[in-house]
DNA sequence: CGTACCGTTGAGCAGGCTCAACCGCTGTGG
DNA sequence: CCACAGCGGTTGAGCCTGCTCAACGGTACG
């Protein structure tokens, strides 16, 4: 009964208290560093696995600047994209002392590594972090019930539009409507439940319709020309 | 900030601790007792509503028995249902002080209701009982990433199939390999993203191909018959 | 310069959705 | 007592769209 920590993915802040307008991550400084008193601080380049489904779970984690992808391999080799995981963010929570699916960086990542055990005993005794706590796993159930709703979406437009969406307010740095797409159409395909050709001409069908933009050749940034009719298609069905 | 929950669909018991063989609650008797101090009992008929999304949240509930279903009604009149939750289970975890998701009974329910405030309260002192909320949720968490694996299934049977495998699962009441299906096909539909149509053909073709067997006329109680074909569905993909 | 990877685009096919009819059960009212 | 309507479930016909297989273009890297 030590290690109830399993799946989280995605942590990220809770603004709560009604009408509470404050979108700041939820842990006050006081906690932030009773946290990082037990933490250790690390850095990984794109692309690295930072553990694999099924391994010892010894650490949780908490994203300090980067996004990285949680994902569970099929016995068909198929692979599925559970969440994109950013800043403040918190996922390793284990089941059983194992971890329960893959997580692997996208862009260059800076985290904090937390042992289990460690982080456990400190939330055992401290009720208001653990409280934070669990309004952050709250928080995170809401994003995965809301990939539910995404992917039982037939449409593979309104899907890909929903995922603009979600880049676009989870990295609201305002700069001017401009949305980075740092993963894959591959990635982006495993997490809509699609297969990555109709990810890129979903793309393509709303650059032609004038919709979006693409700026640069990778096509890895891109803007909204289009404000109402893309709503419409993020809300339609 | 004093709101946190929300829209928690499934809390069930989780069993943790490395290779913990207990699958019973997590609560101890006298966390129950605690729980019970603060809550009341009631009891709703089948199709009933507990309580609309948007609404003011001022309770938390806990189901003692039966059946709920948490959904989502999107613009256009479709309705996706986000979890079914059984006992155990908790939900009423609002966002911002409103009911994120609605909530509707299936079969006549039993459950225990606590106001939010003095929940929260209750947590915020006791950090060994937020402890376990926390495990809840967490646990709930998986049940919704379950579930988004399930609906990005290309595959009516197999969605189908897998949803059989969890309803025989969480009511496992080692009845005799007998599952009961509860809830009606449009519900079941909404849950795995399918036409309700698409739902009833899978589950004839599993019934003429000899895997599963319907007992009764109402086709709401099925048995497996052949279950190594049931478990490669299941798997498959 | 060749290779590898990512993204795009096209052709053909299959499976799920829509529309629609039908069946059995239930409850109601004449 | 029976006729009728309503609801939930099943089945059929045809269309639509997303998947598969495949080829091609651009960029990065050795």
């Amino acid at each position: 009964m030590t290690e109830s920590f399993g799946t989280i993915p995605s942590l990220r802040a809770v603004p709560y208290g009604p009408g509470g307008s404050n979108a700041v991550g939820l842990l006050s400084t006081y906690q932030r560093s009773q946290i990082a008193g037990i933490a250790t601080f690390l850095e990984l380049p794109a692309g690295k696995l930072v553990y694999r489904e099924g391994a010892n779970a010894q650490s949780v984690f908490m994203i300090a600047s980067g996004i990285v992808k949680a994902f569970h391999d099929l016995p068909s080799g198929k692979r599925r994209v559970l969440a994109f995981l950013g800043a403040d963010d918190v996922f390793g929570l284990a089941e059983s002392g194992h971890y329960v699916n893959s997580v692997q960086t996208i862009t260059s990542v800076t985290l904090y590594r937390m042992r289990v055990a460690t982080l456990a005993d400190v939330l055992r005794k401290d009720a208001s972090l653990a409280f934070q706590f669990l309004c952050k796993v709250t928080h995170e159930l809401r994003g995965s019930l809301r990939h539910a709703v995404i992917v039982t979406r037939p449409d593979a437009m309104g899907r890909v539009t929903m995922l603009l969406r979600m880049l676009e307010q989870t990295s609201q740095l305002s700069e001017g409507a401009t949305i980075d797409f740092p993963m894959s159409r591959l990635d982006a395909a495993s997490y809509l439940g699609l297969s990555l050709e109709a990810v890129s001409r979903a793309l393509s069908r709303l650059e032609r319709s004038g919709i979006i933009a693409f700026e640069g050749r990778q096509r890895r940034t891109l803007r909204v020309l289009d404000r109402t009719r893309f709503e419409k298609i993020a809300a339609a069905l």
